[in-house]
DNA sequence: AATTACGACAACCGCTCTAGT
DNA sequence: GACTAGAGCGGTTGTCGTAAT
């Protein structure tokens, strides 16, 4: 059995809202507000519209304060920055962009972002998100030209590779909207592919092309890399690497929570660890007991 | 001038999520 | 806990204007 229609298909108009039609909506809106009931709303504003059409049409098009027409560098940049990190999530990318609606960014997005970026890195493909395992290098490198816009913004500018020291992650987070708190991270501005939140700014994680790179004995793939410039990603999700960093510092997501490897540290420091404020709900990796990963 | 192709954007559809009962 | 209705979301389609042929 499906689910009933919310509403009477026959004798509801469809297609281009009329200036009638839009004055009616606003002004109901404007006396009365939804009532907390869309499916309602038509009847009482005396429309012969779909209630979920008048939802669409008032939050794309007539609430106050939209903004239409064009977008700007910064907010391309912004759009591509969360594209990358949260993927097709237009309701999250639209929360950053005070005014556009996520349907009109999905739009942008479809109609002249994708190709533009694609121009720049045909590796670009379809609406996935710049998860690891759908890794597209050089994704973000559209942003080189131009600093960074807030929300990803960088103190330091510098050519520093990743520095690890007192790497603290608290509380859970996930994996595009982390709010894993750590200190001495240096990125690269132009080399941002991953958005989280380190010390509650909003930063973003760093990978390069990852293809080559160097580890401490001497070999050399692409899961063994010395330097946040050459970071690889492979899937979080599932409680695989995300990141690898000087092939000591590892880190995991597992439903949501960081996991660190730490492979320079004894299983007593480990516990130790543990006990500290920082680390509520460590667990170990059972599956990677051999590596010592441990979620917070 | 007519037709076609294309781009931009509005709107719809169907699904999931959530809150209330 | 199960069920239901409504809200919200994302993918897709429809419509319209304009440029190209």
């Amino acid at each position: 059995m499906g689910r009933a229609p919310c509403c009477d298909k026959a004798n509801v108009k469809k297609g281009p809202w009329s200036p009638e039609e839009d004055a009616k909506l606003k002004e109901y809106m404007e006396k009365h507000g939804t009532g907390g009931n869309w499916i309602a709303l038509p009847q009482k504003a005396g429309l012969k519209r779909c209630g979920k059409s008048c939802r669409l049409r008032w939050l794309n098009y007539l609430r106050p304060n939209i903004k239409h027409g064009q977008f700007s560098d910064d907010e391309d940049r912004i759009i591509c920055s969360l594209f990358a990190s949260f993927g097709s999530r237009w309701s999250i990318i639209a929360a950053h962009l005070p005014g556009r609606t996520d349907n009109d960014i999905k739009n942008y997005w479809n109609t002249k972002l994708k190709k533009k970026m694609m121009l720049m890195n045909p590796s670009v493909k379809g609406n996935k998100p710049h998860h690891p395992q759908h890794q597209q290098p050089n994704l973000l490198t559209i942003l080189q030209n131009s600093t960074p816009a807030s929300p990803l913004s960088f103190s330091d500018n510098s050519n520093s590779y990743y520095h690890h020291a007192n790497v603290s992650f608290t509380g859970s987070s996930n994996l595009w909207t982390g709010n894993a708190s750590a200190s001495n991270f240096n990125f690269q501005p132009q080399d941002i592919t991953f958005m989280g939140h380190i010390q509650n700014q909003p930063v973003s994680m760093v990978a390069g092309e990852a293809s080559s790179c160097s580890s401490s004995d001497g070999s050399c793939n692409n899961n063994q890399i010395t330097h946040i410039k050459e970071t690889e990603f492979v899937d979080g999700r599932d409680g695989t690497l995300i990141q690898q960093v000087g092939g000591a510092h590892n880190y995991y997501l597992n439903n949501g929570l960081w996991g660190e490897s730490l492979l320079d540290y004894g299983m007593d420091e480990i516990k130790q660890l543990a006990s500290t404020d920082n680390c509520s709900n460590l667990f170990f990796d059972e599956k990677k007991t051999e590596e010592r990963v441990v979620y917070y």
